[in-house]
DNA sequence: CGCCTCTTCCAAAACGTTTTGAATATTCAT
DNA sequence: ATGAATATTCAAAACGTTTTGGAAGAGGCG
């Protein structure tokens, strides 16, 4: 391992020299600091992170904490953004710390944990909440985060997110276009901000049409709840002839309960979900869905976080991705 | 944040008593030790983690290297692996250190960071392969690791495994007891060790039945690769009456396969994979598997780390676990 | 009392950086 | 030639911990 010492004494200089060298200071003649440079590549040299974080106060880290609520399933995408993440980050030197906790006392005390001790420079705050305790222990804390989705505060703040509303005015209104009346909503639940936004697109696609926007029904992102969701829908006095799911778990529960009314899906009601999780493309019929894109999300992501520690709140500090339609048969749109 | 300077000034005593008490050694005085640990605990004392990692040179930490193959599909069970090894490791102040990499030149360089620049006390190694560089590169580094899945290597190493053999004989010894006579193994690429093993087991089972065991293809582990390999299969002189499809993805695409070639699978031909992914419940028919449970294993993972960082090689180097098998529609068992 | 052993404590060094404040050359204007 | 300004370089301090190598005091023994 050559350290900056090593190094010195190697090119006749002083640590001094050699460190703000490679920090590329002005204060150090250019020769010096191209030969420091041509030696410091030529022994692989890369500073001791322990030193350097001890001496800046800073990690280099970004901390992301997994909410596992138990039994809790995850996307497949979940990993691949993780991947995308990491990716961007280690580029710029940057390590990705995971951890895991429960929602409440002891996903806060880590976040807490991260704070005091300074753990990290910046978090990722994941699966946001619409009041999200969250947000506002890191807002008050005045550490770097970017929210992958959305939260309800006045402060302003980082986030990525798909646009859940436009992608559900458009599903809602091509169904109202394909001579669909009753549209019903199965909703996720509202503490979620992704769950009321998807559930504002289809309120405004709905009246924008003049129908009724009173077929609505909330229940837990899983095919149980869905599944007993949508029997109840459809045992009610006005039978929806569509049911557009907040997510694609909720909508392959949906799926079931149609079979299991002895109709069928894409023929006698319309289902549609969110997500494009990989079973959605196997169930019978196949999900109609939507989804977004990992990698530019990612990416974006990452860079908010860099351009957060590193030059404080960017520009733009939130983007709203557009999803990418994916229609299948369930919808009955196929033909 | 509470320094060991501070707490030793507040207890009028030195640094280096203070930290010496917190470490519980001998020569400080019991009564010293408990008014170190009352007032350590009182003002929430934890030692700064860089200071501490440049004293010790040990990081704490440890990394888990994910090969990101492109469109490289990741189960959701990883991520809850991820959090149940985050999990265990965080009770004991380890850090869970995240790197993508993809296969190859990119992640040997991944892994050989971590040796040069002791950037991890350990590693985990995911979706092992049987001739494995990074096993290789570990090993001759000195850097404990324990492995996700076993490798072909003559050093003793830590791993944890699924019982794939195992799991395979006995799908394979259940279709035989059924009255299945040419069972086919559509395996996954062979350079993956859970590939050899679960081959053994169809393998092995076949030929203690007396019966061939010549109907085996390869393919990637994908639904369009499974599909593929089915078609193949299907269209073969001697059709067989069973698939045995060494993942989910595999088995996934051979039930297309049946399906387009105008049979239904688990009444013509049975179908079985592994993994247990969430869309193999949502097939038609419903997809026959096995299952490992991802607690236990994550345990055992985490705790063998440990060991290997605190106190070397434990007794038990590997660890295999049984496989839950899931029985459903496909291989036509439910009746 | 002198010597030794234990017990309990501590000052100082070390880990490898970055940063501060200053020293030493060099150049330039006068 | 002299002083000021500028361009380079560096020694030393600092970050917060752990570890080394004693020191001081208490107690026991001859």
């Amino acid at each position: 391992m050559t350290s900056l010492r090593s190094l010195a004494s190697e090119l006749g200089l002083s640590v001094t020299t050699v460190s703000r060298a490679l920090d590329g200071y002005e204060d150090v003649a250019v020769a010096t600091r191209e030969r420091v440079s041509r030696a410091a590549a030529a022994a692989g040299y890369r500073p001791n992170s322990a030193a350097r974080r001890l001496r800046k106060g800073s990690s280099e880290t970004v901390a992301l904490v997994m909410p596992t609520e138990p039994g809790r399933f995850y996307e497949p995408v979940f990993v691949d953004l993780l991947a995308v993440i990491g990716e961007r980050l280690a580029a710029r030197h940057y390590d990705l710390m995971l951890l895991a906790a429960r929602p409440g006392a002891e996903e806060l005390a880590a976040y807490r944990r991260i704070v005091k001790d300074r753990r990290a420079d910046a978090c990722i705050i994941v699966r946001t909440r619409r009041h999200d305790e969250r947000v506002a222990l890191l807002q008050e804390a005045g550490l770097p985060f970017v929210c992958h989705g959305r939260t309800e505060t006045h402060a302003p703040y980082a986030f990525v997110d798909g646009d859940g509303e436009a992608g559900f005015r458009e599903v809602t209104s091509r169904l109202v276009s394909l001579g669909h009346r009753r549209i019903a909503h199965l909703a996720a639940p509202d503490r979620f901000t992704f769950a009321e936004l998807r559930a504002r697109g289809w309120h405004m696609a709905m009246r924008a049409a003049g129908l009724a926007d009173d077929l609505k029904l909330m229940c837990a992102s899983s095919e149980e709840a869905g599944e007993q969701a949508a029997t109840e829908l459809l045992a009610g006095p006005e039978r929806p002839t569509a049911l557009i799911c907040a997510t694609d778990r909720i909508a392959i529960g949906a799926i079931r309960a149609v079979q299991a009314a002895g109709l069928v899906a894409g023929r006698d009601i319309a289902v549609t979900g969110h997500d494009n999780i990989h079973a959605s493309r196997f169930t019978h019929p196949a999900l109609t869905t939507m989804e977004l894109e990992v990698q530019p999300v990612g990416e974006c992501l990452a860079d908010k976080l860099l351009h957060l520690i590193e030059r404080g709140m960017p520009e733009r500090a939130g983007d709203v991705f557009p999803l990418r339609q994916i229609v299948r048969a369930s919808s009955g749109e196929a033909d």
